[in-house]
RNA sequence: GCCGAGGUGGCGAAAUGGUAUACGCACAUCACUUAAGAUGAUGCGCCGAAAGGCAUGUGGGUUCGAGUCCCACCCUCGGCACCA
């Protein structure tokens, strides 16, 4: 009789072909007596390789979407690729391949090892950024945020090396130096389009209650947002007509204020600056522009600054305090420019170390003595004239309406969020639709024009005068204003990548329709997304743009809700062989091919869920793989050996294990918590194997408890067993209630905290009873004679403690 | 520097404030085998002959009881607005 061995590379290849012949992972936009649910995961970059990390991402959110669809729901999990973006570029100029022919040469490939996952993607939905049927509606939604006044354009700030004469990613610069040709960069003011995210803070910081995100999520976008309530306060300039504002939370402080700092490009400090000064202010102007916002604001740096020579007036003491410039002070948060208190904020208390500049205590800390560090908590006001013994709290909103009613301060709310940067200077990416023409200005490509298509080009890197490489293009630019119809130039640059993925979820719902972005009916019936599941990584970036999209197309009135994604869940992040975040750029990719060669996919998936905590991640380990292959081995001959050595069903079995065993994994898969689910799986093939007898019925469950895990072989077994359909349409199992009720308990007894033994009593027993059994057992005995039980601490059905003197 | 997460056996890890180390890897011994491999059985935190004691990054605290809660510190990872 020849046995049957478990070849994985060969079913799974078998029932991938069968489920796309079969189309059983096709969705319908409506199922009857179904429910829909929109589970997405987020798409990838093509990079050429989908390496171990994606596949954690990929994995378990199949799992999860499986169990889903068990449950009776109607689910769309779909796939895509994010295929705009620099690496594209890069190799272009590299390798002297078209970014076009890259791209789609390597979501080629990709596309190929995403089915080698067996998930349930339905790639008749599949989307991809960089084609002109995707681009076209990313130009469609700039226009709609300009035609609602959320477009403008605005000189920024960018990295910029003069050598290459082009501007560069954050990426691209190492430690102030170009990438490419190694000369020290600048920051450049550009030309730049911005949306007006900040007008949507408020809201973004309100809704993001309601979600169903980790909490940790949450808190990262709060701060990220920052908002602050404080007061804006004026600074007079003695014998100038001018003013500096500045914005403090901490206006309890403003007697210990005894000096200014301006961001060095603050407008005012070319009108303050004396002219002794103005060489080494320039100078100081010049070193900044050569810092990223990094460099500039960390607070273990060694401070550096400049007096600019002018004085201003403390409102409060009416000294004159001395003005400096110095690059922790941005331009981009508040008013740039602060009150320095040296003795309640560190950053002044460094500054005013290194320059010898005046410190004086106004709120009483917790140390008598020198200051060797600023005070940033609250107290009691000290050195503040007729606010003196005032608590902080107190004497913040006092002080502020002592200066309002002089006309010096009003309160304010600043966040710390800025506009959002869109434009890019780049070939790969979905050209602005924007005209520009001499007699009518600013002009937006008109709808029934779109998309405005990237020309093929050969060459791309930027212009020499840091345009985008599409201004090399006179065939692109050159086009008719729409509104007068003379000649007019096309905007040149193109749009972030993040506005690409800003989106991405609507398209999914209607990838071939050419009419709109997608049908208002699948919108509302597929929408908002369920479950979102994707990398930590995002927390800031694409989850508050996409945030921002959904409420501005929301008001725009194209969709029906105000948060795209309702619920949502990290994977962890894998790390490479150097124990840093795994990805392409970084050279530390471990490619999952050849493990799914060895073992085959389904144990690449038990083994990535199996592997630990799913939100945790950490650095990648095969070891352990082997025992996943060893455990769906055994659930193979398990199966296989079934039908022969059967099995009078009318032995009665224990199933109290199995049924606690099932709900556990239910609830494990519902709350990713995989690797807790797969522990169970393997202690449920334990005990089978343990069994005498086990009903065919049991081995059923079994397989559809397994089947999210491992698809392939779950097929395999169900058909051996005889059914023609799939098991992956099967209902997942239910538990029954009656059976995982525990009939008998085990009782820790602890004498002062520690246990001395254990007894095993039908649950429910009673305090008295307890007591009295566990005094009598020998172990604990020992430590009660002769001493007295001041009190007996009781959980039932669980513990007791006696504590003695 | 700022924001966030994590630190438990040789390793990946488990644990509603209630027996720390489930499940798996590695290792050891045994069985089967000519042998290797595969498979199966048993053992496996540390000290100790045992009784018992000690162990969850470090130091303190709360509690009858702390891996879990609080405070301080150390280390690792992610993000910091043009990588995606």
């Amino acid at each position: 009789m020849p046995t049957k061995i478990y070849n994985p590379s060969k079913i799974e290849k078998k029932w991938q072909k069968w489920w796309e012949t079969k189309k059983i992972y096709e969705v319908k936009d409506k199922v009857k007596g179904r429910e829909n649910f929109y589970h997405l995961v987020m798409f990838p970059y093509p990079s050429g390789d989908i390496h171990i990390g994606h596949w954690y991402n990929f994995v378990g959110a199949d799992v999860f979407a499986r169990l889903k669809k068990m449950q009776g729901f109607n689910v769309l999990s779909p796939i895509g690729f994010d295929a705009f973006g620099l690496p594209a570029e890069n190799a272009a100029i590299k390798r002297k391949i078209h970014p076009q022919a890259w791209t789609f040469k390597n979501i080629k490939k990709m596309q190929k090892q995403l089915r080698s996952i067996g998930a349930i993607y339905d790639w008749s939905r599949e989307i991809i950024t960089a084609e002109p049927e995707y681009y076209k509606w990313t130009q469609w939604m700039f226009l709609q945020l300009y035609k609602k006044g959320l477009a403008y354009r605005k000189k920024a700030k960018a990295n910029w090396c003069n050598n290459c004469r082009t501007v560069l990613a954050n990426e691209q610069v190492i430690e102030g130096k170009c990438e490419r040709c190694d000369s020290i960069t600048y920051q450049k003011e550009i030309d730049q389009w911005l949306f007006k995210i900040t007008d949507y803070a408020e809201r973004l910081l309100k809704d993001i209650e309601k979600l169903d995100w980790p909490e940790k999520t949450k808190i990262m976008q709060k701060n990220w947002i920052g908002r602050s309530e404080g007061w804006e306060i004026q600074f007079l300039i003695p014998n100038q007509e001018i003013s500096i504002s500045i914005f403090t939370t901490r206006p309890d402080t403003l007697f210990g204020s005894t000096y200014m700092v301006l961001a060095p490009e603050h407008p005012l400090v070319d009108k303050l600056t004396i002219e002794q000064k103005e060489k080494e202010v320039e100078r100081y102007r010049e070193k900044t522009k050569r810092k990223s916002e990094l460099e500039r604001i960390g607070a273990g740096l060694e401070k550096t600054g400049v007096f600019i020579g002018a004085y201003a007036l403390n409102p409060v003491t009416n000294e004159r305090i001395p003005i400096w410039i110095s690059d922790y002070v941005l331009l981009g948060y508040g008013t740039g420019a602060i009150m320095a208190v040296p003795a309640h904020d560190q950053r002044d208390f460094e500054f005013a170390k290194k320059f010898n500049l005046l410190i004086r205590e106004v709120v009483r800390g917790p140390k008598s003595g020198p200051l060797e560090k600023a005070w940033e908590g609250e107290g009691d006001l000290i050195n503040s004239s007729w606010f003196t013994g005032m608590a902080s709290g107190k004497a913040k909103d006092e002080i502020g309406e002592y200066l309002k009613k002089r006309g010096l301060a009003r309160k304010k709310i600043y966040y710390r969020l800025r506009d959002w940067i869109v434009s890019r200077q780049r070939y790969w990416g979905a050209p602005i639709p924007i005209i520009y023409c001499q007699d009518c200005g600013i002009q937006p490509v008109p709808e029934n024009k779109l998309p405005v298509k990237l020309p093929s080009l050969s060459n791309f890197k930027p212009a020499e005068d840091g345009r985008s490489p599409l201004a090399r293009s006179k065939k692109f630019i050159q086009t008719k204003c729409p509104n007068c119809h003379g000649r007019a130039e096309r905007e040149t640059d193109t749009l972030d990548t993040f506005v690409d993925s800003s989106w991405y979820y609507l398209r999914y719902v209607d990838p071939r329709n050419h009419r709109h972005f997608a049908a208002k009916k699948k919108i509302e019936s597929w929408l908002p997304v369920k479950m979102y599941v994707g990398g930590a990584e995002h927390t800031v970036l694409h989850l508050l743009y996409s945030r921002f999209f959904a409420k501005a197309l929301n008001d725009a009135g194209f969709i029906n809700f105000k948060e795209p994604f309702l619920a949502l869940r990290h994977q962890g992040i894998i790390l490479g062989p150097d124990n840093q975040k795994m990805s392409k750029s970084r050279g530390n990719v471990v490619d999952p091919d050849e493990l799914v060669k060895k073992f085959g996919s389904d144990a690449v998936r038990l083994h990535l869920c199996f592997m630990g905590p799913y939100d945790q991640g950490g650095p990648w380990n095969p070891g352990g793989i082997i025992g996943i292959s060893r455990f769906l081995n055994r659930v193979f001959n398990f199966a296989n050996n079934f039908g022969k050595t059967i099995k009078n069903e009318e032995i009665k079995i224990d199933l109290s294990l199995f049924h606690q065993l099932i709900k556990k994994i239910g609830e494990d898969i519902e709350s990713f918590h995989f690797n807790t689910a797969v522990s169970s799986l393997m202690q449920i093939l334990n005990w089978l194997e343990e069994q005498k007898f086990v009903s065919r019925e049991v081995l059923e469950i079994y397989l559809k408890l397994l089947s999210p895990f491992a698809p392939h072989l779950s097929e395999e077994l169900w058909h051996h067993l005889g059914f023609k359909g799939s098991i992956h349409k099967e209902i997942w199992p239910k538990y029954d209630v009656s059976l995982i009720i525990k009939k008998e308990v085990q009782i820790v007894v602890q004498v002062n905290g520690k246990s001395r033994d254990v007894v095993t009593v039908p649950s429910g027993f009673s305090k008295d009873e307890i007591q009295k059994l566990a005094e009598s057992e020998e172990k604990v005995k020992r430590y009660l004679t002769g001493k007295n039980i001041k009190k007996v601490f009781f959980v039932p059905d669980r513990l007791i403690n006696f504590v003695i003197e």
